[in-house]
DNA sequence: AGACTCCCCGGAAACGTTTACACATCTGGG
DNA sequence: CCCAGATGTGTAAACGTTTCCGGGGAGTCT
């Protein structure tokens, strides 16, 4: 009898030392704890004795059973870029109410530690991931396929990888932020963008450059720079494009960027928005941060994130289901950067108006369908400056 | 023979397909997987086997075995504060050279969640946990001494209390910029501080009467407002402070907190630093992207993530060290924000300029040993405008 | 009263690894 | 020639859970 165990008081209580203390078996124990079935008389036995040790089950050994581990990660260039915070917010949120926690990497943009950190899910120390690549490659997808546990990206994709994704239109987005600006009368418009050879960065170029065409407006080449998606390289790259030509708008292919270009804008002494009129992309905390504040293209970033969890999940769920895309629509939150008359005044000030795109088709649009949309105020909080405008969502290939 | 597996096929290889594959034992099989013993054709026939299968050792099986997740947690109030996200990069890059990974929890400053955080540690899902509490209660002590990893904390605790930690002496922080606007001219130092009922709070709400009362000026109460650690809160204590008193310095209990007053002078149309200077603290990344450029207080972010990881590693690796404390001691960092002629021209524009506190006693000494200290100009490389003041590190109580 | 159902319980097998231990074989030296 | 040691291998026991399955008891229906 009893010759299981031989030293039971080593070491933290386990079930084995709750059957024990409790006179009954590891079964009944395991079965009592974890509410199913039990008599009264057994419930009351091992809940006492369990209560006694002061015993909490090993995550490790029930994760090993269940084969579910409880994590989910996230990969993610710059955690300090304001965009993923939101981004991870969200997921966050989701994640949590579906009872598993988040693992945070930073992939610094860097390929090589992106795939490794794919090839790493093979030891299935997560139960999913998602990943919002700056740059994908082959051997990210092959990784992705070859991965026991779902993947699913934020960005950009392949019409036939057979990966979960969801994606914005940010061509889309550039076109609101350029038409906006031409509505307002700049012919100027100086173009500050990320690396061409990094997915964001190429669609911003071809967005930048259609919603020109689409105007009648030739590409000067003069107004285009390049640098990273920093803030150090913001400010670099407008100081290098105020040098050698006259914008009277500049539209920055994101948030950190416009801070920087907003920096050496006022530095150098010329008003924002009467000279300069700034946009920046991705509607970040930063936004709002700025003085003036920044008019900014929201992608969406938060419901990205919320979209990607739950497609996440969904699919842990159930591994079966057919490969699914989301969509986020653009809209444009205009704030002072950007408006002649300084703040506007009728609402309270720094009070934002939004201007939301119209839903992309499959896939990549060719060219943003509508001309130069109409601006429409939206109610919002006076306590809170915070856009309220919601981008429009949609699925496709669930079946949901 | 070989009635160990009936279906072997079925799921994903493990090391009983590899040893069957290769005919040898699961425990040859492991051994030669894990690089120890094996002879010359097992080690051939092993490989070859575990490359044909495309086998990959799974994580939860191996942490249930040696008793370690390889993971480390890691609680702060706000991911989106970039004081959280300069320790967390410090935290991780410590980490990883462990070969572990960071688990990140958001608890909103929520002292419930943490409580819970860390009574969840007794499931062992994590190796380690590092927190940084904003409030600290007798749950909390209690958790942390209950619970069977280690965990470190950073920021002030009791003395008494038997938990590795590191700390700064923010009272002396505060000193610093007190002394620096005083030394600059200012007379009257507006105060936006954050709630007295926590650690950091109340800290900086001691260093700001005492550096006062050192230099015999009367505290004023109208000079003072209370908001949260948030930039709204600080947009929003600005406002109300601005209303009822004429400060011609602002000094702020974070970066966000003045960040949101730089964007009320601004608004106000006040000339920063002409008519009020400002200084925020944390020194975070936040600080170099407004303009003016912020002055503020280093606490050292980085250096306590990066201290924070190592004690904690440290104690993972030696669960019978004593209890050890490790200091980093702030310094202040002179930007726009606080220079009378505006940025300060010698170096580089927006360069820094920095003052290092002297090191604290044992515990949070009564007051401030030094007078006003003196200015240095730090070298630091032209193309960057960051700071390289390093804080000085120390640890009591360990035997290094 | 017998058969049937329902519920509760305990033994044991899984989950996938590492490793203590025992055994066999081989080598070299006395 | 025989034994000590070294070396390699396989069996089985861990790590701590959940869960399948079979047995037994109590109750109910016919």
């Amino acid at each position: 009898m009893g010759r299981k165990r031989l030293q039971p008081a080593a070491g933290r209580p386990t079930v084995h030392t709750v059957a024990a203390r409790a006179g009954v078996s590891i079964a009944s124990a395991s079965r009592v704890l974890n509410g199913v079935g039990g008599s009264p008389e057994t419930i009351r036995k091992v809940r006492q004795a369990a209560a006694e040790v002061g015993y909490v089950p090993n995550a490790i050994a029930r994760s090993l059973q269940s084969q579910r581990t409880g994590l989910v990660a996230l990969a993610v260039a710059d955690i300090g870029n304001p965009v993923y915070v939101a981004m991870m917010r969200a997921i966050e949120a989701v994640v949590a109410a579906g009872g598993r926690q988040l693992l945070v990497h930073a992939t610094g943009g860097d390929v090589a530690t992106e795939i490794s950190l794919l090839r790493r899910l093979a030891h299935r120390y997560v139960d999913g991931m998602i990943v919002s690549p700056i740059r994908i490659t082959d051997s990210h997808l092959e990784a992705m396929v070859v991965s026991p546990v779902p993947v699913v990206v934020v960005g950009q994709l392949p019409d036939d990888a057979p990966v979960d994704n969801v994606r914005t239109d940010s061509r889309a987005g550039v076109a609101l932020a350029v038409d906006h600006l031409l509505a307002a009368g700049r012919r100027r418009i100086g173009f500050l963008n990320g690396p061409l050879d990094t997915v964001p960065g190429a669609a911003r170029d071809a967005g930048f450059r259609a919603a020109l065409a689409r105007h009648g407006i030739p590409v000067d080449e003069d107004l285009i720079e390049i640098g990273d998606f920093q803030y150090a390289a913001g400010r670099a790259a407008a100081a290098r494009l105020l040098a050698r030509a006259e914008p009277d708008a500049l539209l920055c292919a994101n948030d950190l960027i416009a801070v920087g270009a907003l920096h050496t804008l006022l530095s150098e002494e010329r008003r924002v928005p009467q000279e300069v009129a700034l946009v920046g992309m991705d509607d970040t905390e930063l936004a709002q941060m700025t003085f003036p504040q920044l008019s900014s293209v929201s992608l969406g970033s938060a419901d990205r994130g919320r979209r990607a969890a739950e497609l996440l999940l969904e699919r842990i769920a159930d591994p079966d289901l057919p490969p699914r895309r989301a969509h986020v629509a653009p809209s444009l939150v205009v704030r002072a950067s950007s408006i002649p008359g300084g703040t506007p005044r009728p609402p309270a000030p720094g009070q934002p108006t939004a201007v939301t795109a119209p839903e992309p088709g499959l896939g990549t649009s060719p060219a943003v369908p509508t001309a130069a949309a109409p601006m429409t105020a939206m109610p919002a909080s006076p306590a809170s400056p915070r856009t309220t405008s919601t981008a429009g969502l949609t699925t496709e290939g669930g079946t949901r």
